[in-house]
DNA sequence: TGAAATGTTGGGGCG
DNA sequence: ACGCCCCAACATTTC
């Protein structure tokens, strides 16, 4: 058989590390020569492992953003990796394999057929740590067991030097595989609703726009940081999430720009509160690599007989669409479904109101914010999911429960975020924004406000749900 | 990276 | 002037 591409070449694997510069998958193809860059979207995964709804938009966008920056030299294609890539090793003159390690059961799996198959053809295949600061299997107590409590993580991670970014990015000599006919809408995923327009009119997809906003957050978000990240109006967290999942960017190449930025006014209680939301990141991972069905089974397995619904379609049905008569909640709910995204302070607020005051099991949730987050992230998702169940890793206690009109006011006082997103209350007074049905009738006349049809009373009561989760509490 | 219940303290109204 | 009560405003404990 001819091969159709005759010189020797690499293949570089995308996967979530969608970026030319810092990553040393291509940094080491290039200084091999020529390289042939592909990405497979595995449409036959199991449902669990699906790339969410939004996730897919954000897909599509960076996909195109790394076609154009590789020349237009990125070969798409769909179905199962390893297939994929046999076959291509068939039909070109592949001389080795590249490819930035990830940390999803399923992508293991993945790698562990390419490799066999690598290995059967007698092609040498390299692997790198590049999207986390540390590898999850270099930092371990001494005694070789893993951490379990985040902070004594942290202090160990931070005697370990981190991978540092690499200082250039190489010039490419890219490869197309003519035979290839798979177009980026061949992928499907751009849903077929129009709900995806606004969210892609909010973000700006790509290599180059995550490190614009690495530079707009240092300049003018990371002084105040560390107050300001906790009140939802205020846009003073950085917005990364999605760019670090999907790989635009890494976690060095952000410290490497703290670090060189010239004129950084942030105090250093800040810049390490900033270092500790990424160290939390690398945490996720870490659990996940240590304990592979983080996103299926309770890491705490006290919790695995504990009375979480799993088929209350009403509750849930208003937990998702942002009418549960609470407007803190339903802000929140309703920025995840218009924006593919939620506030950190929001989304603690919003879980523990499913989990404990709805009774319903963190995977109801855990779902539904996969489907819908721009940032969706296996090890992220499922570790904070459970933090917030109380059954995770150095979990929250049970018994912290977040009351909803408390957090609103203490969070969000003059109401600005909750206008924005429950609109129908923008009129109500402050001292009432948070409990419209404490308000008096003609308050609520006067706002036009008609509870039970301009907005939903409450769907249950605050006091009875959270005396009920207490008690299911003390009986584990 | 809570909230509610309970306990303590101290200032002011008032008999 | 004094003791008593009330009740914020904190502080501590409990879930």
């Amino acid at each position: 058989m001819q091969k159709e591409i005759s010189k020797e070449i690499s293949i570089v694997w995308f996967r979530q590390d969608l970026r030319i510069s810092d990553n040393p998958a291509i940094t080491s193809a290039a200084e091999a020569g020529k390289i042939l860059p592909i990405y497979i979207f595995d449409d036959c995964a199991p449902k669990l492992y699906q790339t969410g709804s939004v996730s897919k938009l954000w897909l599509s966008h960076s996909l195109e953003k790394l076609n154009t920056t590789l020349d237009k030299k990125l070969n798409l294609y769909v179905g199962n990796a390893s297939k994929i890539i046999a076959e291509l090793i068939k039909k070109h003159k592949i001389k080795k394999i590249f490819w930035n390690k990830c940390y999803e059961p399923w992508h293991i799996d993945q790698e562990l057929l390419v490799k066999k198959i690598c290995d059967q053809a007698d092609i040498k295949w390299k692997i790198f740590n590049s999207n986390y600061l540390w590898s999850p299997k270099d930092i371990l107590k001494d005694d070789g067991s893993y951490y379990k409590v985040f902070t004594a993580y942290k202090n160990k991670a931070k005697t370990i030097k981190a991978r540092a970014c690499l200082a250039k990015t190489p010039k490419l000599d890219c490869v197309k595989d003519t035979a290839n006919k798979t177009k980026l809408t061949d992928l499907n995923l751009i849903p077929d609703h129009p709900w995806h327009q606004k969210i892609e009119k909010l973000w700006e997809v790509g290599e180059d726009a995550a490190h614009d906003k690495v530079e707009f957050f240092i300049e003018n978000h990371l002084s105040g940081y560390k107050h300001g990240r906790d009140y939802p109006a205020k846009a003073q967290t950085s917005l990364l999430s999605p760019h670090l999942h999907f790989g635009e960017i890494t976690p060095a190449q952000i410290l490497d720009s703290i670090s060189s930025f010239a004129e950084l006014t942030a105090s250093n209680i800040d810049i390490e509160h900033f270092l500790s939301e990424l160290i939390w990141r690398e945490f996720s991972v870490y659990l996940l690599h240590h304990f592979n069905t983080l996103h299926k089974d309770n890491f705490n397995q006290k919790f695995n007989n504990f009375g979480w619904t799993t088929n209350n379609t009403t509750l849930l049905k208003a937990w998702k669409k942002g009418k549960t008569g609470y407007p803190f909640i339903d802000a929140g709910m309703r920025q995840l479904w218009q924006t593919g995204y939620m506030h950190n302070r929001v989304r603690m607020v919003v879980a523990s109101f499913l989990v404990k005051n709805l009774g319903i099991h963190w995977h109801k949730g855990e779902d539904w914010f996969w489907d819908c987050l721009v940032d969706a992230d296996l090890a992220n998702n499922s570790a904070s999911w459970q933090w917030v169940a109380g059954c995770g890793v150095d979990a929250a206690p049970y018994f912290r429960i977040f009351n909803p009109t408390t957090q609103g006011e203490k969070f969000d006082a003059d109401g600005e975020y909750t206008r924005e997103f429950v609109p129908e209350l923008k009129n109500l007074p402050d001292k009432y924004l948070f409990e419209p049905w404490t308000a008096p009738e003609q308050v609520l006349k006067a706002a036009g406000v008609e509870l039970g049809k301009t907005y939903p009373r409450p769907i249950v009561d605050l006091a009875e749900t959270r005396n009920r989760a207490l008690e299911s509490y003390k009986g584990l």
